[in-house]
DNA sequence: TATATTTAGTTCGATATCGTACTTTATTGG
DNA sequence: CCAATAAAGTACGATATCGAACTAAATATA
């Protein structure tokens, strides 16, 4: 790879990289306490993707290791708004299910979101949202195939 | 804002999450120990726009707080890759300075760099890069500028 | 000039992240 | 059926991140 070629990826990720730390930031300061990005997400793909999945395809899900996925979950234990139970179909594993709080926390942040994000998409230029997304969607497909060939 | 408009801006910044989560990954995966992507990232800033600047000067362009970036300098200069010392001109701040030995970590790594996101970068649709990070760039700005308006 | 305010940096404490190693349960090969 | 291996989850330790409070130095204000 030619050094340019270097250069311009680099700066990809970098803008990549500030866009998800500026975001993170601006979404954690509307969150009540103790609360996390990290929480949030996993309380919405609950929601809209629905209950019932382990700690270990949440934990895939988002790309995580599982260790850090304990620790969210277990934080999200600790203030109610999901349980953790026994797998009854492998005794090695557990089931996560929102709870009603769950629920409410999590629609509540979705106005918070919307809140947060919403005066900043007005400045972005129209449309782009809706161009990029599936684009990186792409990137991020790509990626992920290269980190399953694993490291070569 | 509708709702619509807030699950897309939500995927988007998801997607760019992941991005920046596994790009950071297969990354620090070529560093070695204790080397993390912040710390390049300094020694990358110091090499290409130059040298003698204040601890909160590069805070301010890493939008992390100061108490982030005093972590990340201490870590380089333990391992004898900057050095800081008092500013001549203002004897509250500091002035950090590459070394030889960090200049050349920094150019092994940007060698680690391009053999982790060459082979990716391949199967990246031809072209993509180059529009897209002038788009995120600006995203950016915008989200740079609407958090110096600050919380209102 | 004397005091108040602002600025740069650090210290400290809390929490997040994640790798290693471990336990428990399932699965596989003989 | 039994041993070997794999898989799910956790405990633990190391480090990163970051907010709050602090120190020291510079600047502003009276």
């Amino acid at each position: 790879m030619p050094n340019d070629d270097a250069d311009r990826l680099f700066t990809f990720f970098t803008e990549i990289g500030i866009i998800a730390q500026l975001s993170r930031a601006a979404f954690e300061a509307r969150l009540p306490d103790g609360m996390t990005l990290p929480h949030f997400t996993v309380l919405n793909h609950l929601v809209r993707l629905g209950d019932g999945c382990t700690p270990l395809a949440l934990a895939r899900a988002f790309q995580v290791p599982k260790t850090s996925m304990t620790n969210t979950l277990s934080g999200l234990e600790r203030k109610g708004l999901i349980r953790i139970q026994p797998n009854p179909e492998d005794g090695r594993s557990k089931v996560v299910t929102i709870t009603s709080a769950g629920r409410k926390f999590r629609d509540s942040a979705v106005v918070a979101a919307a809140e947060t994000f919403g005066p900043m998409v007005e400045k972005f230029p129209a449309g782009w949202i809706e161009t990029l997304t599936p684009q990186l969607a792409e990137i991020r497909a790509v990626m992920d195939r290269a980190r399953d060939d694993g490291p070569n």
